[in-house]
RNA sequence: CGGGGUGUAGCGCAGUCUGGUAGCGCACCUGCUUUGGGAGCAGGGGGUCGGGAGUUCGAAUCUCCCCACCCCGACCA
């Protein structure tokens, strides 16, 4: 039977088909363990400083990340948005932001010589939108979010996608007629947070950015708990407990990155202090009138009086996430992807392709998968059985089903979990029966 | 931006000190043998030695200038 390309990137796949370039060696610029898979694994490829290609199994890996996150917008009544990411100078010098900004903004002249930039971020343009064409207190609140990428020009990109100066960002901007209205934006924010985290088999904590301020301006970074993470994260106990569902109770309670962490202001009893490492991937922020008032955006109450609106900016690391997830979940052999994130969730391995019998049976186990609607990646190539099981062990597919000879004959194949490595041998239709699940 | 380091085949590296026209492992191609955890043997292809200028009969190697990338620190989704 002739090879046929899938229909769209989201397809099953044949590996003797699709662009998977993996390294038995680890490149020597890879410092840490999420760098070094997403190298070897195929995922990216660097083409410059914090710049990277995504390479098809990456690619997929992104895409999954992001419709995650979007279905969790648009369920907290969010409206997706796309806006540039080249920007003109102007909005920036309204803010005030052109010049604080600094050597972090990539900028750049066009060839009539206006002054460019390619965004950092999009809270001024947002803000230039919402005030062309909202005027009153009947049109809030609003809340609009955009998936783009992004570029701050760091002196030192590193760590892989986790520190890259072109990034890809889920950002949204709220607009409220006051403070009340604002805090519950901010609140809602934090509650999709955590269950966008959690969809992503995440544990995420938010910690106060800035614990010292009462009352004061409202900031959270959301952290994945990771052994390799960069940043050390003190909290309460009674956190592990909560759910989305919790927002008063959790914010109740302490939760701070080292640097912010004072032991002698830290109320929590010594038992109830959980100390871990963190990468942050999250961060949600309310900042009031801040650019609402640099760039003048008012809309009439209901008295015909100006009002200024309030407003907060939520963003969330989409390509961080893919370091990220592998720093949290990996081991020896490779990266062990969580199911909703896995590029594909099952990888069928052809033990002995060229077998007549056996490419009948993994062809045939093929179709049935593809019918089922389950994304899998087949490994058709002519190549021997250590090569093809190290290959699905490095890219982390969370079910490995298994062709050989000896289960042919048995009338059996074998189902084995990337995660724990559990296996079974079952009937074809067993183990089908088991992923349909 | 301060400090340190590295550029030699797709990847990992040796060769540089002491100048003589480039090598090893993996990967790749061909053949045979193998075949349930990154095979063995034999043969083969691939390099403006980061770039430019200089010194020299001769430069991967020495000198100067540039560029790129990495690591530690300060900063960040």
């Amino acid at each position: 039977m002739p090879k046929v390309l899938a229909p769209s990137a989201r397809g099953p796949m044949r590996l003797s088909l699709f662009l998977l370039p993996t390294l038995k060696e680890s490149p020597a610029e890879a410092q840490i363990v999420s760098h070094r898979l997403s190298l070897r694994a195929g995922l990216v490829r660097q083409m410059s400083a914090g710049i990277y290609a995504w390479l098809a199994l990456g690619f997929r890996v992104l895409k999954k990340i992001e419709q995650i996150v979007r279905e969790e917008q648009d369920r907290a009544g969010c409206q997706e948005v796309l806006m540039p990411t080249v920007q003109s100078a102007e909005l920036w010098q309204e803010s005030g932001r052109y010049d604080d900004y600094g050597e972090e903004m990539l900028r750049f002249n066009d060839r009539h010589g206006r002054e460019m930039l390619y965004g950092p971020t999009n809270e001024e343009m947002i803000t230039d939108i919402f005030r062309q064409y909202v005027k009153s207190y009947r049109d809030l609140p609003k809340n609009l979010y955009q998936i783009q990428w992004k570029f701050r020009d760091e002196v030192r990109p590193r760590f892989g996608v986790m520190r890259g100066r072109e990034f890809l960002m889920k950002d949204n901007y709220s607009f409220d007629l006051d403070f009340e209205g604002a805090k519950r934006s901010y609140e809602n924010m934090y509650q999709t947070y955590l269950r966008t985290f959690a969809r992503m088999g995440l544990t995420a904590i938010a910690v106060r950015a800035d614990p010292g301020a009462i009352g004061g301006t409202l900031s959270q970074e959301f952290h994945i708990l990771a052994e390799t993470g960069e940043s050390k994260v003190f909290y309460d106990a009674g956190l592990d407990s909560l759910g989305p569902e919790d927002v008063e109770a959790a914010q109740q309670l302490y939760a701070c990155t080292e640097e912010k962490h004072d032991p002698a202001a830290c109320t929590v009893p010594p038992d109830r202090l959980r100390e871990a490492r963190g990468i942050e991937v999250g961060h949600i922020f309310y900042f009031g009138t801040k650019y609402s008032k640099a760039m003048n955006v008012e809309v009439a109450g209901p008295n015909g009086e100006s009002i200024v609106v309030e407003m907060g900016s939520y963003g969330i690391g989409i390509s961080r996430l893919v370091g990220a997830i592998i720093e949290a979940s990996h081991d020896e052999k490779g990266i062990v992807w969580p199911e909703p994130v896995a590029p594909f969730r099952v990888g069928l391995i052809n033990l002995r392709s060229g077998d007549a019998a056996c490419d009948k049976a993994a062809d045939a186990l093929y179709e049935k998968l593809n019918a089922a609607g389950i994304e899998v990646l087949y490994d058709d190539r002519d190549e021997r059985s250590g090569v093809k099981f190290a290959t699905m062990d490095l890219i982390g597919l969370p079910w490995q089903l298994v062709v050989g000879p000896r289960g042919v004959k048995n009338g059996v194949v074998e189902l084995k979990r990337r995660a724990g490595g559990e296996s079974e041998e079952l009937s074809v239709e067993s183990a089908l029966a088991r992923l349909v699940d």
